[in-house]
DNA sequence: GCTGTACTTGAGTGATTGTTCAATATAGAG
DNA sequence: CTCTATATTGAACAATCACTCAAGTACAGC
């Protein structure tokens, strides 16, 4: 009935995905994304709508497959706090492994845009506010099993836990070794698992 | 012997710094700068040679006025912990004062800026690099007059300081109440008190 | 008041920005 | 094959980008 697609929308979309994480928004423009995706403005525009949409698309993307690693993590240990702490750990590697950048791309986008781009911006945030939910329902999840003393407070320790993140990966981001990096989150795993009530036992 | 400057350098890189910080390097054109600064190009150019050295002294009057006012706090409290503890609850109002921006200008600067603005990024690396040996000494400090377990290593302590400073900073940029940054803030300046060796005396 | 000097101006540079759209190409249906 | 529907192209667009420089301006010293 018409001409097919050449290319496959979520694979363009990763493609876009690597150059905005790496670039930032302002910094990759549409040679950039044309280069990257073998694909003349016309297509873009066809497939995505505008610059500003492939970056929010891309962003979701971003968000959806970075859930999906942590909830891996997770679903590897029983306890609630050992998983968080493993994340943790996980993230002392990024240095390791060949990356668009070491920091998180949506605290890139928090801090990047701006009113001009308040779309975007209000999509970052929330997404950032879907990962604190997610911190959140671990913490409590631990108080449910007794795993965490039941006076602490799970929003306040799932908030502390994203800063710590956001502030591991911003580190990170610094020109510093893979070992520093490695001991940054080594430390913040341990006082996370200092948290657990004593007397439970690790069933790791 | 010749026509006088009508403009202040330091009055003008202030004005200039409220403009980067607010919006970051790539977002903030010339003209914004023109408008800001009430300076024609020629003269913007005359005085600090093109945007990216305007940005980078501007970048270094960041980083000097934010540790003036580090120390400022630190000087207040005999104990370092201490000191330290009271500069993370000062960063709790961030969102009560009017700022151009909630997190800092130079790590919205490492992770926006690439290999294409090389200079700048070593520059807000570098200073960067320098608010952590201030933690570092301070830590330092610490277990010198026995406040702190000489076990623990200050060099890790002051990377993990800087580490939740960018957190705590970075967090604050997302549209949460003061309440939930003044809880985040406590929470950490908690977690650095809880370093002081048992049986040393509060000396506020 | 004149002169020399340094500061300031702003029109103009060429390059690059995100975006549009008429033309073209290509697949499947008949 | 022809026809139709849709994917794709790429030249062209106006706007904006960082930046330059010749001309104009105003002050200090004489």
């Amino acid at each position: 009935m018409a001409r097919a697609t050449i290319h496959n929308r979520q694979d363009s979309l990763e493609r876009a995905l690597q150059l905005f994480w790496q670039k930032g928004f302002h910094a990759t423009s549409l040679k950039d994304l044309e280069k990257a995706l073998d694909m003349r403005p016309g297509s873009i525009y066809a497939t995505f709508g505008s610059k500003d949409g492939l970056f929010q698309e891309s962003m979701e993307r971003y968000a959806r497959l970075g859930l999906a690693e942590f909830e891996r993590t997770l679903h590897a240990y029983p306890s609630p706090l050992a998983g968080l702490a493993a994340y943790l750990r996980g993230l002392g590697g990024l240095r390791d492994r060949e990356l668009p950048s070491r920091a998180c791309m949506l605290v890139k986008s928090l801090l990047e845009l701006g009113e001009r781009e308040q779309a975007a911006w209000r999509k970052a945030a929330d997404l950032l506010a879907g990962m604190e939910e997610r911190f959140i329902d671990r913490f409590d999840a631990a108080q449910q099993i007794g795993e965490l003393d039941s006076r602490l407070d799970p929003v306040r320790l799932g908030r502390r836990l994203q800063a710590e993140v956001m502030g591991l990966r911003a580190f990170a981001q610094r020109d510093v070794d893979s070992a520093t990096v490695h001991a940054l989150a080594e430390d913040m795993a341990l006082s996370l698992e200092a948290l657990r009530k004593d007397g439970v036992t690790d069933k790791r």
